[in-house]
DNA sequence: TCCAAATCGATAAAAAAATATCGATACCGA
DNA sequence: TCGGTATCGATATTTTTTTATCGATTTGGA
């Protein structure tokens, strides 16, 4: 849960929500679309009307219009401002194997507010090379570095024997937020914030929703 | 929600916590661990026990022992049934870019019960090489491909402005489940399972709960 | 053998989130 | 100009999810 400027209350839900609508309405507007309704919003992004009300109500004092909806400018840059993508936050990547190395090559981050300054390994022949642009250190150099730039942001793409160890290393350097692509729960401090990329939760989601629908599509098998 | 075969109802929150489990069960067997209690599986997975109990009720019928806990092989091998890890599930990827080359070589898919048969591409420097052992094809034969070997799970790893293009190539080879990984809401009929890796939204709610702790280390900069 | 302690499983309560209802309002077309 | 209507925003309700409570039970040690 988290207040807004008014004291108004917002679920993680809805903040998960926000960057959808963000995207959806940036697209409204490449077409064109200066108003929009939440009507039609919830019906394209399958969700509810009310609570695309609601969610926007949150993040925006932009009032919506009888027969019009929203102003689809106004709503863009309350969302993003709500979201700080106005204001950049640097991050250090450890881990530049495949998906790190993809990661730091992804252009979606600079529209997300997030900047990748460098990147940490282990394995020499990467050390000293830059990767999209964006040096790799070794990991010993990575105090040092969060320090001097004072970044709050650590990425990790390390496999999970490691992800503990690097977990303590961000933690000890003064990370305060730990972005956690590795399969593994991290044992952390109070007051370091993480978010768990968790790719196993969702393939398990997709499967239970796949099972039924094929149950569903063929629910007379029991002699075959 | 979702109901197992005893008719016991269990949230899509509580699937999503599955493969937490298993991941923490496999090391806590590795380590050699026989019998662990909800309460030591609540603490180190930041959980409430009740909710541990609950959700391990629902997957397994073995009885967790007053003192002891749980058989912890019992609990791995219900758990496996019920995500469906023990037979595998065969997939295809669209994009054989750098977040599809990622994937395809992510060796835990085994480990999760997914199977990346094959890739398909515009690229025509990527169509007719392998990557990580797993063939590129050009995307017209995605159609072929799928019926022949009757995949039910397409994972799309192409730039946003192609997915919704992508998603209904795959509806029309008769795909029903679609992992999206562009960061767009795609349009789909009904009967098709979708689970959008929203990288944005994990990153939203990063960002929301630094900016709570940054305020909580410095609550009084006013001034500054 | 018996007692203390830890844990379970069931039920109840609380909290969070999603959805429904409804009067008010501003737009659009006749 | 005026009536019909889509939409809003506020409030109420329902549903879902999490957390608390508590008696029953089994183990391990005195």
């Amino acid at each position: 849960m988290v207040e807004n400027d008014q004291g108004v209350v917002a679920s993680k839900a809805t903040i998960a929500r926000l960057p959808g609508y963000l995207g959806y309405l940036r697209d409204k507007q490449a077409e064109g679309v200066e108003n929009i309704s939440s009507t039609a919003i919830a019906e394209d992004l399958r969700l509810n009307a009310v609570q695309v009300r609601k969610d926007l109500a949150f993040v925006s004092s932009v009032a919506g219009r009888p027969k019009l909806g929203f102003a689809v400018s106004d709503l863009i840059l309350d969302i993003e401002r709500f979201l700080g993508y106005d204001n950049v936050t640097d991050a250090v990547l450890v881990g530049a194997g495949g998906l790190g190395r993809t990661l730091m090559g992804y252009e979606g981050f600079k529209t997300y507010g997030l900047n990748i300054e460098a990147a940490f390994d282990v394995d020499s022949d990467l050390i000293g090379r830059r990767v999209h642009g964006k040096p790799v250190f070794a990991l010993e150099k990575l105090p040092g570095v969060v320090k001097r730039l004072n970044i709050h942001i650590g990425i990790i793409t390390v496999p999970k024997q490691v992800a503990q160890s690097v977990a303590d290393l961000l933690v000890g350097a003064g990370i305060k937020a730990i972005w956690n692509f590795a399969p593994t729960h991290l044992q952390l401090p109070e007051g370091i914030a993480v978010k768990n990329e968790d790719m196993a939760a969702s393939l398990a989601l997709l499967s239970k929703k796949l099972s039924e629908i094929l149950k569903a599509d063929a629910p007379h098998q029991k002699g075959a």
